[in-house]
RNA sequence: GCGCCUCUAGCUCAAUUGGCAGAGCAACGGACUCUUAAUCCGCAGGUUCUGGGUUCAAGUCCCAGGGGGCGCACCA
């Protein structure tokens, strides 16, 4: 074994110092160049007949996921993250081939060889030489039917990506649907920017922040729960095309459409209101559709979804009634709402004005209902501090929250400018804190400086790129597109491997030993 | 945080009313020169999530705890 190893070494531009790693493991090389994606080995092959060798000679690497030895003859399936091959051994010409029939599954190995088409017809690579890369110490799945506990697939995902088909391509998928859109909003002149994640304030949306400590700075501080401030303030120091892609944290509870931490869009156009920037959300999400699924005929959960633009626009007021039956409208006394909620069986709290109560009918009994897309339009002022309030209706501000697939995908709003009139919602907001509302907003005082300094018109998105990869992947849970979704810490022993006793103990041997079988 | 469901071999799953804890795959040993989840023979594999309790007897019933899923609530 070790002149056979040595060997196989030489082969590639890289020598392990030793035979093994001091364990009595078998030494695998530092690097292993000149491969080929297995898929541009089995492409364009279809000429290749049965039984016949194309004289090509390829060197591919992957990790075996079956094996079916033969006698003097082995077949495995080999699998690069662009497709599989089958592998062809036979004893009399394939290196080592009484180690490479003991290979198990999971391992990884290089192999050169020639492309040929079996006389059954497969297309393979017939095993010259190979080299082993790493040994699958802790062992896969069941090789037909994968994982399925999914909780070994989420706290263990390298498993599950190797183990179930499909895993791999939707976070493919993903990788794609970001770059797309990065590439859209760059087209348009958007830059790309990064602003702090810790932030002394949370602010930019409702909800509950984490909190850290930032000890050089002896203060407490917050992952940031949305960019939008600070964005806003890039506005104002005259970039006039921004967006950020990344991360928010929020304090909240896990569920299939929820991850406390998440990856949202957000972006931000001078001179622009919330007609624009609906334009630019259809777009992004079909255009995107397009470029990577092909179509923007989709189909979500079973049911179909047509992204094709323009989308619907609809009132608060006109969906409820729609969905309900009851008609309900700013104009009307806060008496009169409340009786319209009550036959709704929808609670309404003291205090609240027309917009809130019809706000809170749309959640309770609408909301839910819609599927899309459609922009759902003319929210009440009380439930959006940071939107400009709108041109010609009173009470409510310009703001439209696109359902796609039944689930709000986006938030666009022409932004509110005026440093006076945003003063007074953020008072508002922070009176409603003290009286108990954790999640109301702050008062940003760096942020109203700003406003200070004169902010054009501005139309602003959030896209939430989680929930779009779902509509995209037709995946019911957040946690499919999440590669490590949040889950609770294990509490384990060290040692307590749950995968213990795969190939694990059959390799385990002396140091010795694998000098001894040379 | 509350409610419901769930946890059995490395993986996927069985186990009748409470009655000896099993199968397939993987792993391990062997046979096999065209396989396709190869096939065949053999061997081994368990704190039934944990801790209590009831019982002659608990994977099964009861209590407490833990992990996970779903729903509610909050939100994107």
């Amino acid at each position: 074994m070790t002149s056979d190893r040595a060997a196989a070494d030489s082969s590639t531009d890289e020598v392990a110092a030793s035979d093994d790693d001091g364990v009595g493991r078998p030494s695998v090389p530092y690097r292993f160049p000149g491969t080929s994606p297995i898929a541009s080995v089995t492409a364009g092959r279809d000429d290749l007949q049965a039984g016949e060798s194309s004289g090509d000679v390829v060197t591919v690497a992957g990790r075996i996921m079956l094996s079916r030895p033969q006698g003097r003859l082995a077949f495995a399936e080999l699998r690069d993250w662009t497709g599989s091959v089958q592998l062809f051994a036979v004893a009399a010409s394939s290196e080592r081939f009484d180690e490479l029939v003991k290979l198990n599954l999971g391992d990884w190995i290089g192999v050169t060889g020639e492309v040929v088409r079996t006389k059954r017809g497969e297309v393979s690579v017939q095993v010259a030489n190979w080299t082993l890369l790493a040994e699958a110490r802790v062992g896969f799945g069941d090789k037909w039917r994968g994982v399925h506990d999914v909780e070994v697939r989420y706290r263990q995902r390298e498993v599950d990506l190797w183990a179930n088909e499909g895993v791999r391509d939707t976070f493919l998928l993903r990788s794609r649907v970001v770059s797309t859109i990065r590439r859209r909003l760059d087209a348009r002149g958007y830059v790309e920017v990064e602003t702090p994640v810790l932030q002394p304030l949370a602010g930019g949306a409702i909800a509950r922040p984490f909190v850290t400590h930032f000890n050089a700075l002896h203060a407490d501080f917050y992952l940031r729960i949305a960019p939008e401030l600070y964005l806003k303030r890039l506005i104002v120091g005259g970039f006039e095309r921004v967006y950020e892609l990344g991360r928010d944290f929020r304090n909240e509870g896990l569920s299939p459409r929820h991850n406390p931490e998440f990856t949202m869009l957000e972006a931000y156009q001078a001179y622009a209101d919330y007609s624009d920037m609906a334009e630019l959300v259809e777009d992004l999400v079909a255009g995107t559709a397009s470029e990577v699924l092909g179509t923007t005929s989709l189909t979500y959960q079973g049911r179909a979804v047509d992204l094709s633009p323009p989308w619907r626009r609809a009132t608060l007021s006109e969906v409820i009634a729609e969905v309900t039956g009851v008609e309900c409208d700013m104009g009307m006394s806060v008496e009169e709402l409340r009786t319209r909620a009550a036959s709704l069986a929808v609670a309404v709290e003291a205090g609240w004005g027309p917009g809130r109560i019809i706000y809170e009918i749309y959640e309770r009994t609408t909301e839910h209902e819609l599927w899309g897309p459609v922009h759902v339009m003319d929210y009440p002022e009380e439930v959006s501090p940071l939107v400009r309030s709108h041109r010609s209706k009173p009470g409510v501000v310009e703001r439209m929250t696109p359902i796609v697939g039944g689930r709000e995908i986006a938030e666009i709003y022409s932004e509110l400018t005026d440093p006076d009139i945003q003063r007074a919602r953020l008072v508002a907001q922070a009176a409603a804190r003290d009286a108990g509302d954790d999640e109301a907003m702050v008062v940003d005082e760096e942020f109203l400086r700003a406003l200070g300094r004169g902010m054009p018109p501005t139309g602003g998105i959030g896209v939430g790129i989680d929930r779009l990869v779902m509509l995209f992947a037709d995946v019911a849970s957040i946690r499919e597109v999440l590669l490590f979704p949040a889950l609770r810490p294990e509490h384990r022993a060290a040692g307590d491997e749950i995968d213990a006793g795969g190939p694990e103990q059959s390799r385990a041997r002396e140091p010795g030993e694998a000098a001894a079988q040379a």
